[in-house]
RNA sequence: GCGUCGGUGGCAGAGCGGUCAAUUGCACUAGACUGUAAAUCUAGCGCCCUUUGGGCUACGGAGGUUCGAAUCCUCCCCGGCGCA
């Protein structure tokens, strides 16, 4: 992998790049649509592409699962597997830690909520910390997974991960971590980011034994925690990993204030990816912030559950508004949806549950975040991130 | 015509004297979704009032029994099935 800054911004730390893989070029920054066991949901890998995709995001855990990276491997590797010849990315595993323990069953998200919102989904009288109900048990060896399929027990090691990793044979792929809950109390995050760091170590190590020519990122944790991230973006440093991605929780209001910090200590040469952000907003934050590739389900969650993004804004489809609305998601815009298919029409199939509804919304989604980010890059290579953030978001925003 | 079983909120279908404005599913309405446990989840869903509360109208129709009825009785209307 070869990663090379073609502009830096002059009053933000956004740069457009281009990270040269054995599968392609990824111009950047870039959005990495979420494949998680090989596969979009809902979408073709090549109307993926078609709508600008230039690499995928799967991941360890899931397909260790299921089929196996043995399987996997047999098939001549995941390109070859789930026909995708573009460059690909594979998660750790470090998130499941997370989704499957202190997140599970809590309706928590890894980007701390409004008050509001948390007063919701709370239970009366219970603490988030002390829920039960996870699959997780964590150690300082690894950690000990329950799988949500079958119930049955699986156990990740950095070392594990990586052999895994290496079977699968994504181009980029990331060290194990252990991604924390923004209720996490300071100490835990340390003792958590400690533990991180010792895992980074091991990955790369066994990274460098099972040899390859595949990258390996370093993954930045610490919360919420300024002196936390800190300590992490300078230990990722100096670890000697090809790449950095930047994990964990977040306040919403300042994931870019976050980033950023982490950023001004990453070297300036490598690539940087933020883990599982993407919403419109803290995409720009990202962007300003330093971020060269951004990978998120949003778009096809988003799709697959009936909404779907505009450049002013969500539009839930299933809603009755939309019933006899025949003007596409958006008129002036380019994807395969908007030009053969209405807001009515997909309403319909939404509540008709047709498996067409998440294809086209999903698809439709995919293409705005593409065309987002392509838009930033030409932002950026024309010195304009500023106007062009303030004027997309003025219109986006008030939703 | 006789017999029999039934008519419950948009639909299906529980309830079979009080704890029933009425279980549940669907439909409907709104909300959520950020390294996917997710084609998912949450909430609302007779009307009115400011409430954890109260009032009103409701279980085909009309009467009746009872302190009290969707639940029991009588008649009527409508439907399924069987026999003529």
């Amino acid at each position: 992998m070869k990663f090379t800054v073609e502009k830096k911004s002059q009053n933000s730390l956004a740069r457009a790049g281009k990270i040269e893989t054995a599968h392609g070029v990824i111009e950047t920054p870039a959005f990495v649509p979420v494949a998680t066991q090989a596969a979009f949901k809902g979408v073709m890998p090549e109307v993926a592409k078609a709508v600008g995709t230039q690499v995928i995001f799967a991941n360890t855990f899931h397909l260790h699962l299921s089929p196996g990276e043995a399987v996997v491997k047999l098939a001549g590797g995941i390109h070859k597997f789930m026909n995708w010849s573009g460059p690909i990315m594979t998660d750790s595993g470090g998130f499941q830690v997370f989704s499957l323990g202190v997140a599970y069953g809590q309706g928590v998200s890894k980007v701390a909520m409004t008050p509001r919102t948390v007063l919701k989904r709370v239970p009366q009288g219970q603490s988030l910390g002390l829920l039960s109900a996870s699959l997780v048990k964590i150690d300082d060896d690894g950690v000990d997974f329950r799988s949500p399929r079958d119930g049955s027990l699986h156990r990740l090691t950095p070392e594990f991960s990586i052999a895994i990793q290496h079977d699968l044979g994504a181009d980029i792929i990331l060290v194990f971590d252990e991604c924390t809950t923004p209720q996490a109390t300071d100490a835990y995050q340390a003792m958590a980011l400690a533990r991180t760091h010792a895992w980074a170590k091991r990955s790369l190590a066994e990274h460098e034994r099972l040899g390859g020519d595949q990258a390996l990122y370093g993954i930045v944790q610490g919360g919420r925690f300024p002196d936390l991230r800190t300590e992490s973006a300078q230990f990722m440093s100096t670890l000697g990993v090809d790449g950095f991605a930047i994990g964990g929780s977040f306040n919403k209001e300042d994931i870019g204030v976050v980033v950023a910090l982490v950023n001004k200590q990453l070297p300036f040469d490598r690539p940087r990816h933020l883990l599982g952000i993407g919403e419109v907003e803290d995409i720009f934050a990202g962007v300003a912030s330093g971020v060269d590739t951004f990978d998120c389900v949003t778009p096809t969650r988003l799709g697959r559950h009936g909404t779907v993004e505009t450049k002013e804004g969500r539009l839930h489809l299933i809603s009755n508004q939309f019933a006899t609305d025949f003007q596409p998601i958006e008129t002036d815009c380019a994807c395969p949806t908007c030009q053969h298919y209405t807001r009515a029409y997909l309403s319909h199939l939404f509540r008709s549950k047709e498996m067409l509804s998440t294809t086209l919304a999903s698809t439709h989604n995919l293409f705005f975040f593409n065309s987002l980010m392509a838009q930033i890059r030409q932002a950026i290579l024309h010195d304009a991130l500023d106007a062009f953030r303030q004027q997309f978001l003025a219109r986006y925003l008030p939703r």
